[in-house]
DNA sequence: CGAATTTGACCAGCGC
DNA sequence: GCGCTGGTCAAATTCG
């Protein structure tokens, strides 16, 4: 029971799993210390939803901040440059291990479906942000697919993936959420309804990358599941783009999904962090070189950056789950 | 029959 | 420039 040696968990787990590709943009949280905590569906105060977070997407603003996350390339705190493989975590990427809790009532109980996608499940997410690059942050399918409804472009349909790509143009991406969940199934429930269009094998990783899209009319979210080939119990789940609507669970009326706030479309649900949040004090550690990841590692009080006075959100979860953990 | 999945091909980005 | 890999497309196929 090491559970203090978060801080290295990630890391270890990185190393360890070391395919697990985590983008330039996206954030990373490991509750899935869970492990420990799975049997505890009933976990008190765990309403924990993936859900919420997906649809109403995280408020990446809001982490950055209260994790200070100016976080600079170069990151083999995480990856070990030894795997050969070039770093995953680049300039602007965020990895959290959050200790905390509850991935387990995540998906089953988030959905609300009574379809226990994860019945073992651990959890863990990521994501981040490309400070303004929403806008301009448009995949090439997205511009593909603006294209297509603005009009023809004068592309024609007959070779596929010929589309008209800007170039010169980087790919930009949405902000991104990666799930580590315990699970024995792939795809997991999470209250929206998802099509696949695409599957891939994972370079040195026996099982394949699939990827989904949201079915919802205008809703570009995407997501990819694929195996963790270290652990084949660990499904990895990552979420691209924010859900431009409310989750058909949601609409069904499932209390524990949480549905986007329409003033708040990026928010990250509070229920998320307040889950993923280690019980005991968090303490944030960086890169060696000072910069890089944040580790959080039970430890010491509240750091500064997350004792935050005007966090918004995070000002709502934190304290809220100290109180929670306090008793 | 419509929706979802499968699967091979194509393209962009990146490293060498 | 070339090769590799990730991501996406879309026709074909399967499923409900």
């Amino acid at each position: 029971m090491s559970d203090n040696r978060d801080l290295y968990h990630h890391d270890h787990f990185f190393k360890s799993r070391g395919s697990f590709p985590i983008h330039d943009d996206q954030y990373l949280f490991f509750p899935d210390r869970l492990g420990g905590v799975s049997g505890s569906s009933d976990f008190p105060g765990v309403d924990l939803s993936f859900t919420g977070c997906l649809s109403g997407s995280a408020d990446y603003h809001v982490l950055e901040r209260a994790f200070d996350l100016s976080c600079s390339p170069s990151s083999d705190s995480f990856f070990g440059p030894g795997d050969g493989r070039k770093p995953q975590i680049a300039a602007g990427d965020m990895a959290i291990d959050l200790s905390a809790a509850a991935a387990s009532s995540c998906a089953a109980g988030g959905t609300g479906s009574g379809t226990p996608a994860t019945p073992n499940s651990s959890m863990s997410s990521s994501s981040t942000e490309i400070p303004g690059e929403e806008d301009s942050g448009r995949s090439k399918k997205d511009q593909i697919e603006l294209g297509k409804d603005a009009g023809d472009d004068g592309g024609d349909k007959s070779k596929k993936a010929s589309k008209p790509r800007k170039k010169g143009e980087k790919r930009q991406r949405e902000p991104r959420f990666a799930f580590m969940t315990k699970s024995e199934v792939d795809h997991l429930e999470d209250g929206y309804r998802w099509r696949k269009y695409g599957q891939k094998a994972v370079k040195n990783s026996p099982y394949p990358r699939s990827y989904y899209r949201c079915t919802a009319p205008k809703c570009s979210v995407k997501k990819r599941v694929e195996r963790s080939y270290e652990d084949p119990s660990i499904v990895i789940t990552t979420y691209e783009g924010q859900h431009t609507h409310q989750s058909p669970a949601t609409l069904r009326g499932s209390s524990h999904i949480l549905a986007p706030s329409p003033s708040m479309p990026g928010l990250f649900r509070s229920e998320l962090l307040l889950n993923h949040l280690p019980p005991p004090h968090l303490d944030v550690q960086q890169s060696e070189a000072g910069h890089g990841h944040m580790y959080l590692q039970n430890q010491s009080p509240l750091p500064p950056q997350l004792q935050l006075p005007d966090y918004g959100l995070l000002q709502d979860i934190i304290p809220s789950f100290f109180h929670n953990s306090q008793q």
